[in-house]
DNA sequence: TCCCAAACGAACAGATATGAACATATCATG
DNA sequence: CATGATATGTTCATATCTGTTCGTTTGGGA
């Protein structure tokens, strides 16, 4: 049994149980009461369950979410890109997020228990990523208007632009489907493309956020140009021709 | 039984006895009463409930007791009342929902697979409806901006205020905290009023959507006077007098 | 007002849970 | 195969929970 099919299991039980007992657990899944402490720790910094002595109980928030917790593809990946994008965060600053898996990681990965990171404010147009945060303690989360759409929750539209347009960010992390040094960031629906194109437009400076393995891939709809961002943040399976390439256009390329 | 689960029990006793008594729950949960004493403090240090001497009472706030500790016994009345709230519908017509328990009812009862129900538009400041209803076929989600309030998921703010201004739709079903004659229809609190109070006035006609436990009560926060909305929706266990009450104040009343 | 039983809070002690530190094991990767 | 990263197990000092005791406070009745 994986770490994470035992994340899900443990939050299975809760929802079953409505509890989560530490040395049953322990005695269950076969491993020590150490690790069940540290996989409810895990999931207790992401508001899925609240940490009681001897085990969790859910907290007031996860009835409606209980399969929150599922494996992407790429997800080490994508994590990894997510923790090294944190980093560029201070307290204080204001940050803008558009919808995508590589974005909920990053979301995931602000950490609000660190008084590092206290004070942050996000902005995003992604439904799923501000219900997550909502329940965050010192994240304000700010949502855009608009109109939703089923794929990818993104909120888009007259509506987005807007009230996006009224907001300045310091930094924007973009996530796409596609990212090229001829055709530009790109994604597959041109209503996206248009918000997106206004956060870019708006924050102070924007890191793409994508996995190593869009790179070279074209979507239907071109964001902006590689270079109207400020860097490209992605993983260290990315071709090194590739990323050759990407920075003789003068982008920033950070292997995480 | 462990201490999270009795200081379960003791709100939930709380609530259905409205006291608690030391001694009694100290034989009743098999621990000292200093054990009890203890627990109660705890609870009362949250605000949960109020010390007394031997005990506790329900303190001003009580309704407001995390989802967790609610009681769900009035699952089915608000099922039968979002059931009432989607038979006002027609095809192509436009809803508002405001954030809260019973919304989130009619938000689920609303049958998209009908034909009788295609083509509508949802307009939501509630984070948690937004998202449930994104997945839905042939229904158009609209969200408008604002900053997220963690206890309830709703948008508020100047943003929610501006960009509710802009929509008119053809009714609002309207969840609140309490509901009474003379104070008015009420939240907890007055960010989520204001907001509310902006639904209120956009739309053509209000519908109250409120469980008959509510009817009476009053909360923080004033969203609009019963003279303000068309109809209140509740269910058949509404105390007749209030009913009277109600309607003799010129509004009509729907039993559910 | 005075009195007293019940309730309370503080202090202590035993049992269990916890977190930190370190050691070991597993795994992906070059 | 070597290496670094991540996950897991073990140990131990510390923290938390609970029950008990005891002196003090509270609230109601004489």
């Amino acid at each position: 049994m994986t770490r994470a099919e035992r994340l899900a299991a443990l939050l299975e039980r809760l929802v079953s149980d409505g509890k989560i007992d530490v040395e049953h657990s322990a005695d269950h899944f076969d491993v020590s009461a150490a690790t069940i402490r540290r996989d409810l720790d895990y999931l207790a910094e992401q508001q899925l369950l609240a940490r009681t002595h001897g085990g969790a109980v859910p907290n007031s928030t996860s009835y409606d979410l209980p399969l929150r917790y599922k494996s992407t593809s790429r997800g080490e990946a994508k994590t990894r890109i997510a923790q090294r994008a944190v980093e560029m965060l201070w307290p204080g600053c204001t940050v803008s997020l558009n919808g995508g898996t590589t974005t909920v990681e990053v979301a995931r990965a602000i950490p609000s228990a660190e008084p590092l990171h206290h004070g942050i404010t996000v902005v995003t147009n992604a439904l799923n990523i501000a219900t997550e945060l909502t329940v965050r303690p010192f994240i304000k989360i700010v949502v855009c208007g608009g109109v939703a759409r089923p794929q990818s929750y993104e909120l888009v539209g007259a509506l987005a632009t807007e009230t996006l347009s009224q907001l300045t960010p310091d930094i924007c992390f973009l996530g796409a489907i596609g990212l090229d040094p001829e055709a530009g960031i790109t994604t597959n629906d041109e209503a996206e493309s248009a918000i997106n194109r206004v956060m870019v437009k708006q924050a102070k400076r924007t890191v793409v956020v994508i996995d190593s393995s869009k790179l070279g891939t074209v979507g239907f709809s071109r964001i902006c140009h590689v270079s109207e961002v400020a860097a490209i943040l992605t993983d260290s399976g990315a071709d090194s021709q590739m990323v050759a390439t990407l920075r003789s256009h003068g982008v920033e390329v950070i292997l995480a």
